[in-house]
DNA sequence: GCCGTTTTCGGCCCGACTGTTTTCAGTCG
């Protein structure tokens, strides 16, 4: 029987992320499991490849073409062909078996980690943190060896922070804590120079802890922890050392501060921007050429392999390293490892044309007074006006969407009249500006829009967005997609999945095909700018960019402040390796204009 | 578990901090 007989039989629909979520998983019980932490690694690298590429998995199990893949061999591949079989992975299944799920939680426990963990629930025949936290109080964590009474304390602590708050914050929460500390440490004596690190700088839709690296001589250091530690906003000191302290805020989140030399703030600054597995990457690449990468430089390996630490490579820049390295700047969104070393071996980052945030040209997903939003179209347009933009595309909810106000025909009408009043008006005023009339339309059960022909006509362009009826079957929203995307009024696809971040899970839907769809038909899948969203997900970024998908940066604005919300989806959509041409505002009102009426 | 124009075995990125330890393991980033 060939693979796909036994596939179909199944009758199981892989995707490259669920087998990525599946050899994610087993690497965490494994690690639980006490196994060889390679091996662990071993299966997290697998997930991040299968993750990452842009063909469909299930060609590539028919194909029989698994272990061509660097980083799955023999062992995985197998693993792999039995999920497209049973629906798990053996060795998953099996780990479960052996590893209590409860004990899964535990890990976003800090200062606990997998052997402890494992010691833990070994010695204490415990499973759920209520137990955990009852074993600390009763003093029995304490007496385990290797444990002590700071331990328990600390797990105890750590327990409450994560009850009173949650491990991750959104983008935009992260910047404004991050701006606070910037500007508390900036202009301190001895401080040469700042900048933030971590996942905030290569922004990540959810953060973390937050990093900030100083550079600064030695003596001035004790002075600026001091300082950091003692901020208003500094509820608790979590520790600190000469090189590093951590603090908690009063927002619950963690900030880390480290101070350098000033000669080793470039390979610092690298460092702790990470992701870890470009770290990983940059460092392989040092080895191959005979050097040695660690956060306070780059340095020359002798012919025995030992490194000399007294003397580093001269690199005052990120650029000067990458150089070293064989490589153009990566801009700090794009160090994921998903396919940077490839592209900036042989590119620069001219080359990669990526948006900026001055290649905006205009606004498109706004809404008014007419439905949900909290000021009038003429207001929201000034104040595009007054930030630069060319255009305002007006969306305002549809009538189905009765709880936001969503628009009748006769208002629809009508706002169509206000809005060409308004334009003849600016003209008058010789204003180079202009608002397009649009419309967020609900994308119904049946991926119908919500008016009649005639009415669709009327719109310059419509936005299809699920609002509703968000957890159908994929297969049944992938239709419900493929109605929407062929629809010929349709032009942008509004937030595809429908998520809030950390608060609610997207629907399922095979983005990958809608992806397909959507560029097929010259029709574009926004990126929603709402640091609530960040939908489309930049990790889709190669398959739209493979496909030559569209996008449009919207700010999805409800009120002045969240016109400028369209900064996260620039850094969303360059963190998506989009360029400035497949982004439909980028382009002047009379291109867009065409664009509109060039679906395919 | 993966990988190899030096290798099919022996590596796998590296350092700070913490707490529990008489020299180090575990965690974190």
């Amino acid at each position: 029987m060939s693979k796909s007989e036994t596939k179909e039989k199944a009758n199981i629909t892989l995707t490259n992320s669920l087998v990525a979520e599946q050899l994610e998983e087993t690497a965490t019980y494994l690690r639980l499991a006490g196994a060889n932490d390679f091996k662990a690694i071993a299966f997290d690298r697998a997930a991040r490849t299968i993750e990452g590429l842009d063909e469909d998995i299930n060609d590539i199990i028919r194909d029989e073409k698994l272990t061509d893949i660097k980083g799955i061999g023999k062992s995985i591949a197998q693993d792999i062909y039995k999920m497209a079989e049973l629906g798990e992975i053996p060795a998953l299944t099996d780990l479960k078996q052996q590893v209590p799920e409860g004990l899964v939680n535990w890990l976003n426990i800090s200062g606990l980690g997998p052997k402890k963990i494992y010691k833990i629930h070994k010695e204490l025949g415990i499973t759920e943190i209520g137990e955990l936290r009852e074993k600390c109080e009763d003093g029995s964590v304490a007496a385990l060896s290797g444990m002590g009474k700071k331990s328990a304390e600390k797990i105890l602590k750590s327990i409450d922070w994560m009850e009173q708050f949650s491990e991750r914050c959104r983008l935009d929460e992260a910047m404004a804590i991050a701006d606070r500390m910037y500007n508390a440490l900036k202009d301190l004596d001895g401080v040469q120079q700042i900048d933030v690190a971590g996942s905030l700088r290569r922004r990540a839709e959810t953060i973390g802890d937050i990093d900030i690296l100083i550079a600064a001589d030695k003596q001035a250091a004790p002075k600026i922890f001091d300082t950091f530690t003692n901020l208003d906003s500094v509820m608790e000191v979590l520790g600190k050392g000469d090189t590093k302290s951590s603090v908690r805020t009063s927002e619950g989140r963690q900030v880390d501060l480290r101070i350098v030399e000033p000669q080793q703030f470039a390979a610092a600054l690298m460092y702790f921007t990470g992701s870890k597995e470009h770290n990983v990457g940059m460092r392989q690449r040092a080895r191959d050429k005979k050097l040695t990468l660690n956060e306070y430089g780059l340095f020359q390996m002798d012919e025995s392999g030992n490194t000399d630490f007294d003397k580093p490579v001269k690199t005052t820049t990120e650029e000067d390293i990458y150089k070293e390295l064989g490589l153009g700047f990566v801009p700090p969104e794009l160090r994921e490892d998903r396919g940077e070393f490839a592209f900036f071996e042989k590119h620069s980052l001219d080359e990669a044309k990526l948006l900026e945030e001055k290649d905006i040209k205009g606004i498109l997903h706004a809404h008014s007074t007419w439905s949900d939003g909290k000021k009038s179209i003429l207001e929201m347009a000034e104040a595009c006006m007054e930030r630069g933009y060319e255009y305002l595309g007006i969306t305002d909810h549809s009538k189905t969407a009765a709880y936001a106000g969503g628009l009748t025909i006769e208002q629809v009408k009508q706002q169509w009249e206000e809005i060409e009043e308004l334009n003849k008006r600016f003209k008058e005023e010789g204003k180079n500006f202009r608002i397009f009339k649009g419309i967020e339309s609900d994308m119904l059960q049946d991926g119908s829009l919500d008016y009649p022909e005639e009415i669709l006509e009327g719109f310059d362009f419509v936005i299809a967005s699920l609002h509703a009826s968000l957890d159908m079957p994929p297969e049944q929203m992938l239709e419900r997609y493929t109605r929407a995307i062929e629809n010929p009024h349709t032009r942008i696809v509004g937030h595809p999945t429908a998520r809030l971040l950390l608060k609610r899970d997207g629907s399922k839907v095979d983005i990958n095909r809608m992806i397909e769809l959507a560029a097929e038909h010259n029709t574009a899948i926004e990126i929603n700018a709402s640091p609530w969203r960040l939908d489309i997900d930049w990790r889709y970024g190669q398959k739209a960019k493979k496909e030559g998908m569209m996008t449009a940066i919207c700010p999805d604005a409800h009120d002045i402040p969240g016109i400028d919300d369209v900064k996260y989806g620039v850094a969303i959509a360059r963190k998506g390796w989009f360029s400035k041409d497949r982004v439909i505002n980028t382009m002047s009102a009379d291109e867009l204009e065409k664009w509109f009426n060039k679906k395919l």
